[in-house]
DNA sequence: CTGAAAGCGCTTACAG
DNA sequence: CTGAAAGCGCTTACAG
């Protein structure tokens, strides 16, 4: 059994205070004599006093006001569509605690908007933010304004260490790499080659992706067994034709590629392209469970998925922040969500 | 923005009653001429009236009296050491409301113990039940007494489906087979063997690890290309001369395994196994991430191991006890957890 | 600079 | 059968 709670009527009582000296002390709130602060200070410490946060959430009337800011999802682009879900499954799970969210989203190829979308946030007066950092520059300048508001932000997806974020939670992305190259090595005959494919269209991309692919390379000269050629193109555009083109141009030069690994979550787009031209030969490796890879490894054309749990960063993002908002609990910094490793069988549970 | 939360007064307001008696109504405590308590209710339902379980929580004295029976984690059994911490975190972030847990820990190997820790769990007047259902026979009777007792009572590892349980929350035993399947599948060479070994010393268990062997059979007619021989062996005595003698007796009539798989958490020992003699060119694949497991797949031994998340299973039992118990939610009654494919290159972020 | 009081929404005992 | 009141631990405004 725990020794029973103390109060601020404990502290009162023992400081010869009433209990609304103690909560001017408590929350700093000054016009208190320095005596008489220090005096509660000490015992509120010796009683190893904490708030009864329930009944402070009964009482008062302030809403947290938490504020996302995320990538708009598209036709193009839906790796963004889970990230909401859990956001939104954190304030169902908060419930009774008062909680607000506003979800503010960006153009995930346009700077200007996600500078325009950043002032907004500001203009909502938020008590704390959920933040893709996925313009580096903008990011920061961001960030700077934030931490000069005194306002706490978690990063989700990717994180920028030169700013004074909360939190980090998602993946390890150079590991996650490895972990790719470590299957590609598994399932790839030993003489064949092996090829990545960056389908990025926006450059910002390109830093995550490029982390990605040295993961994937530094499996082989350590670990791997795989004795073929490593291969590495990126396809900036990634219409249709456009891949035919690149993929037929390298396939014709070696035609010996075992498998491919593609960095982000467009897979789909390269099985595709092994559809319409009947390859069966060459297995696939990619990211994220969007529904299109989903049919493609159900399909067997896809070997690998590698999943990064979006809807668990963005959850946790904000029980991090209620967390450190309303309990006064300092989270863990970087939180690496494991890396789940998805094909045909178990794809159905991580849905 | 939500309509505004109807409360106790506005409902006595609207009823002509004071608060006392709506209070007496919504808690059937009887005492309530039935005109009042039909005209109470009518107006509780149109204002969807949900009690705030903060007030609740702030005034109650009565703690939630929650219990777990689960097998005592041993020197040979360590699997059941993960269970207690995922219930400890959930108690904990439940912290400011009043949940208490008592664990109780029965022999995994005694059925009369089983029965005499069942015995104790009722005297303790739990308000719900965290249960590994491990003891099928005993098991059923212990629930049926539960159920007279209006007591809920959650699975976690498996479940028997002839009882009133409110919810499990597990591995889908037979689908993990399956994926097992699949990944023997994808590492061993199309004419290689593959042998499943069964290393249960306690006959219970045999459904459990039969299910898992359906599972991973069944892979291979259906989706596998491997062309082996599909080998099974059971060995009940785990002893390492037992199991030296009877995995060499296999080795000699069958000298062309290319994988194992393991059915149960001890794959260590068959690991150990192919150290003392020196074996390097057959894969293993097991379950359950204890510690040795864990060091043999990070030197390589074993190829994958497959995760059940134990500790979830019992964060998510008490969470949904307290949630049943507490805020009235039903909770989704069947839960499977992923099946996580854990390697040596993503098993850290698992532990 | 400090204290006394009201009130958040609920539960509980008591008086009638 | 029903109502009025106290109190859970905190916050907030007001009086002095």
């Amino acid at each position: 059994m725990p020794p029973k709670k103390a109060r601020i009527k404990d502290i009162a009582i023992l400081a010869g205070v009433s209990i609304g000296t103690v909560d001017r002390v408590l929350h700093e709130r000054g016009e208190v004599a320095e005596k008489t602060r220090e005096k509660v200070m000490r015992i509120a410490k010796d009683l190893d006093y904490s708030p009864n946060f329930i009944a402070r959430a009964l009482k008062t009337k302030k809403r947290l006001n938490l504020v996302s800011l995320l990538p708009e999802p598209t036709e193009d682009n839906p790796f963004w569509i889970k990230h909401p879900q859990g956001m939104e499954r954190a304030i169902n799970e908060l419930d009774p605690f008062p909680v607000n969210l506003s979800q503010i989203t960006f153009d995930l190829l346009d700077e200007n908007d996600f500078q325009k979308k950043a002032d907004r946030v500001l203009n909502l007066h938020p008590d704390g933010i959920i933040l893709a950092p996925i313009f580096k520059a903008e990011s920061i300048s961001f960030c700077e304004k934030l931490s000069k508001r005194n306002i706490p932000f978690v990063f989700v997806d990717g994180f920028i260490k030169e700013t004074k974020f909360l939190a980090y939670i998602g993946e390890d992305i150079f590991q996650s790499g490895r972990v790719a190259g470590q299957l590609t090595d598994m399932i790839t005959p030993v003489k064949k080659d092996i090829l990545v494919i960056n389908l990025a269209r926006n450059i910002q991309n390109v830093h995550h992706l490029n982390n990605r692919t040295q993961g994937f390379l530094s499996y082989f000269p350590e670990s791997g067994k795989n004795k073929g050629n490593k291969l590495n193109i990126s396809i900036p555009n990634t219409a249709s034709e456009k891949i035919k083109q690149e993929v037929d141009r390298i396939f014709h030069k070696n035609p010996d590629i075992g498998t491919i690994f593609i960095t982000g979550s467009k897979s789909y787009k390269i099985a595709d392209y092994f559809v319409s031209e009947g390859i069966h030969s060459v297995n696939l490796i990619g990211y994220d469970l969007l529904e299109k890879n989903v049919a493609y490894l159900k399909s067997g054309i896809i070997k690998f998925l590698i999943g990064q749990r979006p809807e668990e960063q963005t959850y946790k993002g904000v029980k991090k922040l209620f967390d450190y908002l309303s309990l006064n609990k300092v989270p863990e910094r970087i939180e690496y969500l494991p890396i789940d490793v998805v094909t045909s069988e178990n794809v159905n549970f991580f849905l």
